[in-house]
Formats: C-alpha cells, structure tokens, sequence
DNA sequence: AACTACCCGCAACCTGGTCGCAATTGCGTC
DNA sequence: GACGCAATTGCGACCAGGTTGCGGGTAGTT
C-alpha cells in the first residue's frame, strides 16, 4: 500500500504509523510530535512534506476545523464535519447529509461540491441551549481550537 | 447607523465607505488599499480592529473562501459561497440550499449551523467539464487565490 | 477651551506553513 | 556486500496573514 512512486523511509513509515494509530483529526504538530516521541530528529519541515506527498497520494485528506492549523486524517470514510464556534466540538457529517446541497449546487450553478474540505461552522447542542436569547450569530465570539472542553486535537 | 458605543473617526467612516462602495468579498488588504488611497496614513492594523470592531457589532462579517486571507462583506443578504478549487471562481449561494443541511444537522446532532463561515470547496461548471476522468477529489493541486480568471479580490 | 477615554500609527511579535541547500539514505545494480 | 545516484531529510531562513503593546493624538463631553 505504502510508495507507489516513492521511497520508504524511517519517517515516512513513523508518520503512517502515527496516522493509522491516531483515530483522525490530527494537526501536523500532534503528529510531529507523535512521531517525535520516538524519532527526535524528524523536522517538522519534514512531516509537512510527508503529509503534502501523501495527500497527493490521496491517502489522506486535510480539513479545516475552524481559525486554527489543518487537521489531517486517512481518506477511507469520506465525510464534512459540523465545528462548534463556542465550544470546538467537532462532529463529524456522514456524507449523505450534504446530497441535497450537492444536488441543488450543481441544478443551479453547475458546481460539484467537495463538502470535507472546510467543515460547517455553528453552535453544539449544549451551545444552544445554553443560549439565552435567539442573537442570528451577530455576537461572534474569538473561535478558540482547543479550548477547555473542545475536542480538536484529541488524541 | 454608525457608532454603537464607540467613537466615529475618520479611519472608520474611510472603511465603512469602502465597504459601501466595494460590492464586498474584499480582503483586508484590498479595503486597506481603497481607504489609503486616501489616507495614507491608515495603518492596517487599525484596518484590522475596525473589521473586527465592526464584526462585533453585526455590521459585516467575514468569511474564508479558501487559503488565503479572509474576506469581509456587509451583514445584509446572508449567503454562504461556493468556490471553485482549480480556477478560484466564487459563486455566492442563496441560504436557502443550506435548508437541508440545516434541517438534518439539527435532526441527527442537535447542531445549528451558519453555513456563511467557510466556504463549501469544489469544481465549477467550466472545471468539472474541462476534468477528463471523475477522479474524486484526489488529486489536490494546490490552491492558488487570486489566480488568473479568478474572481477574488479584483478591482 | 479643557479634559479624558477611546482610538490610532507604529513596530515588534506570533502562528502556521514553505523553501533552498547541503548532507544523508533508500534502492537498483554490479 | 559495495557502489552510484537521485530522492529525501534536517536545518535555518523566510513568508503570509494577522495580533498586540505602547505612547501619542483626537472625538466627544463639560
């Protein structure tokens, strides 16, 4: 499965296996340090490369969760991702929820969406109830990735 | 309809009317050019916390169509964005197509979503029909924002 | 006109990521 | 098992986009 074009390195083998250990939504810097742990030498320089190369190879995908780093995980089981502005909960979207915007978007405007790219920003359950008025998101408040409570860059 | 608890300066109104006279989706460093044609003297850090002043209050609101710098356009006529990953075009997306989404994602997570945040990623008409092979997505090429014939931030 | 809290210009700083370059290292070949 | 060589790495410098602390200036009040 691995190096279809490519060399097997030390690194490049330490970052799959971070990739595979790890259950997703990881920032290169949680997997920097992953791999770290066992290979102090490996640059972050590095592992931004290493995750470009795999990415190229369609191995895995990255994902903005909201103002901070990109997460990055395997690209077996496409789905979007649904990121609390409050709280950083992050869910994640079966697929099938975005057909209708899918549909809708290429009647009207020709468009193929690629909905995993950029995740659906809004406000949790919990968020919501604990709101007192209906404010129509004008009071934003400064997105903190990995805030107490948030669930970005978990591992 | 200016100045809900702060102070009207001349940096201020100069941003406002840029943001009138543009017809938005302008960068923070496109209304920084318009207003300093003007006034100099304008700091972009001052353009900066004035987007952000004016954030807060509900005037405007920024959001990310892809990965460059963000864009701020007026609060009025909520939309979301569709943009195109190879060429860069930038088609605004009545938030009516969100409904469905909107619907399931409170149905299934109890999530509310404000899909104007982020951008939904994906190949416009004149892409997906120039594509040879449906290749799903996986071969990213790297986003280049305000590249020829893209409609971002011109002017 | 005086006063003062808010705002501005500035430069330094920060995060997340990229690049150029010399040294190293997989990997095919002998 | 050693050799050759290009892919890859480690490193530091760099970049874009944005934020912050500070001292001085100015809008709005008295």
């Amino acid at each position: 499965m691995r190096a279809r074009g490519g060399r097997v390195t030390t690194a490049r083998r330490s970052l799959l296996e971070a990739l595979f250990a790890s259950s997703g939504h990881c920032t290169a810097e949680d997997l920097a340090a992953i791999v770290q742990a066992k290979m102090p030498d490996v640059h972050i320089s590095t592992i931004y490369r290493n995750l470009d190369e795999l990415e190229r190879l369609g191995v895995l995908v990255h994902t903005h969760l909201g103002h901070g780093p990109a997460s990055y995980h395997l690209a077996s089981s496409p789905h979007g991702h649904l990121v609390c502005e409050r709280c950083g909960e992050t869910v994640e979207a079966p697929a099938e929820m975005f057909a209708g915007l899918a549909r809708s978007a290429r009647k009207r405007f020709g468009f193929r969406i690629d909905p995993r790219h950029f995740a659906v920003l809004g406000a949790c359950a919990a968020c919501v109830a604990a709101e007192p008025a209906p404010v129509s998101f004008a009071g934003r408040r400064k997105f903190t990735q990995r805030g107490p409570g948030g669930s970005l860059g978990d591992r």
